[in-house]
DNA sequence: CTGAAAGCGCTTACAG
DNA sequence: CTGAAAGCGCTTACAG
């Protein structure tokens, strides 16, 4: 029973230098205006509480998990995950950092690892959740947002946009602009299929449908990049192609560069679409029109939901923040 | 005294419904072989172990904090958090997540917050840490590791490599290539600085050295995109300018765009060298020079020893992981 | 407002 | 090998 552990620093230590109780060391720590004397007995001993016993003790574990997939090339960025770790952190949480996308059996792996840490709210970021997963996170009682994708079933809360609607929009806008034989790259990876399916079938009750699907090459692409060169020069070849929708603005990044290798005029001989959130890509380097998603509104407005929940609101957001077609002229 | 909240389901709900004791429960969950009378309770209960409390009772969290700088243009790629996450998960452990880099007392703020879950061990990434930081990491005396950049006085672990050295050698080559007249754009963060400089002071040595530098653009970078534009074409309506060194990826992408917008032929005229471990951007984008560090070394070496540290090991691993300088000829 | 006691859900060291 | 008890460092509800 004896523990030979040190003991480090603890309210314990800092309530007789504060000369006070250590509930008021506690209470102090989580009141409006600290104790100055509580203050400086933790700044001589460099106090620093543990969350791990608070937590345990108050049911509050001031965690919130964030659940995005692996794939870096996805439609996740970078800035999102820091809208968010920012706003949480000002609200006085912290960021757990969950990647998914693995398998099936990983997803509850996964999840047992993220629940183990009793977070109070959880970002899902796209719609990379088994039946399984989504059936225990319904079930778990804490605010959950969903971004970056729609359902007509979401687990709690939902920001985000529908993919299909973004397919349809391009292959609209495209056969509005004069093209007359688009084709599609996209990963062959079916969480980013749904935009490129309805563009394909928009195209065909337009009759533009042809059959220049070019999967296969993103799978592989993270191994091999010259599978993604090589599908992408497939597609390109094709001299009659004369737009490019892609599932993702760095597969359009690829596309434009391996155009260019080519000899191919970018937008004037071939126009290329991305689909995304990346900045620089959407500002410098597409031609003719990105699908361009405000990733910082997504992001803030599926934080400011969970907050507001943690904060005891009972409203259940289920937001279409839509999407925006950018059209860039030149590289 | 009395608590209202309801009990989740913990180990005791478990114990009785496994015919065993609630000690018998935990061993099982840190056993190799588990109980199966254990495994099916918890199956049927839905039982996830509280991790609050099992850390604090093992003053062992199973968490590993990763700070990594705000600034997403920074050399820190995606992949890497990536490797980290991995390899933590697969060895047990959680990532908590740390966004440094905004001002000296949110690094203050940052650490509490991130020794308030007791992490076991702390990833760092380049070397934005104050000098209060720096001490206060070395005293807790838990593994830490610093990953993308060198220092002669490292907190604990190091795995990195010298930004000063590579600044060097693009000096160096491209004074080997023939260019005359090189130029410099740099971020305006003192993090991002040492390359730019040791760049500088190469060429003032060989006498090729101008003030070319561009500053100042990238600070607003996240703002007004303008401002990058703007900047990079100050240097390169320069008619004289045959070369940039690009403190990062991300700008050098932009000062190739911005060329190319002008009509400004890349890399015949202007040969752009970056510097980062932006994958498809040192695959498709750059002309001329990209130093690329194989981020995924550093990510994986840094991780090795974390992991080797936690399992007893004494060894303090200090690796300079080096960079290669990558050309490519085309966009 | 302050403080003593009980409890959060585990793990540890020890006795049986 | 199994189990009862003590303890991890906080917070909560309550009494003074």
């Amino acid at each position: 029973m004896k523990r030979t552990a040190p003991k480090g620093i603890t309210i314990t230590d800092v309530a007789p230098k504060a000369r006070v109780s250590a509930i008021t060391v506690s209470l102090a720590f989580n009141a409006p205006q600290t104790l100055a004397r509580v203050r400086e007995a933790v700044a001589e001993l460099g106090y620093v509480p543990n969350r791990l016993a608070g937590g345990l003790s108050s049911s509050k574990s001031r965690l919130i998990a964030a659940i995005v997939p692996t794939v870096a090339h996805s439609l996740f960025s970078t800035s999102s995950v820091q809208v968010f770790s920012d706003t949480m952190s000002r609200a006085g949480y912290q960021v757990l950092l969950g990647l998914s996308g693995y398998s099936d059996e990983n997803e509850d792996l996964l999840l047992d690892a993220v629940l183990s840490r009793r977070p109070e709210g959880v970002l899902l970021t796209g719609v990379a959740n088994t039946p399984t997963l989504r059936g225990r996170l319904r079930k778990i009682g804490i605010p959950i947002v969903e971004t970056w994708d729609m359902t007509d079933d979401p687990i709690d809360m939902l920001v985000g946009f529908a993919h299909e609607k973004i397919g349809e929009a391009v292959a609209h806008r495209m056969i509005a602009s004069g093209v007359k034989r688009p084709a599609l790259v996209s990963a062959n990876d079916q969480r980013a299929l749904s935009a490129p399916a309805r563009f394909h079938r928009y195209l065909r009750a337009a009759r533009r449908a042809r059959d220049r699907r070019c999967p296969g090459a993103p799978a592989k692409f993270r191994r091999r990049r010259q599978g993604r060169g090589r599908a992408h020069s497939r597609c390109a070849r094709q001299g009659d192609v004369d737009a490019i929708f892609c599932s993702s603005d760095l597969l359009a990044l690829g596309v434009v560069s391996e155009a260019r290798k080519r000899g191919i005029d970018v937008p004037e001989r071939i126009a290329v679409c991305g689909f995304g959130d990346l900045d620089f890509a959407a500002d410098t380097m597409l031609a003719l029109t990105t699908v361009r998603v405000d990733g910082k509104r997504i992001g803030a407005t599926g934080v400011r939901c969970l907050i507001e929940r943690l904060n005891g609101s009972t409203e259940r957001v289920r937001a279409d923040v839509g999407f925006e077609l950018v059209e860039r002229e030149t590289l």
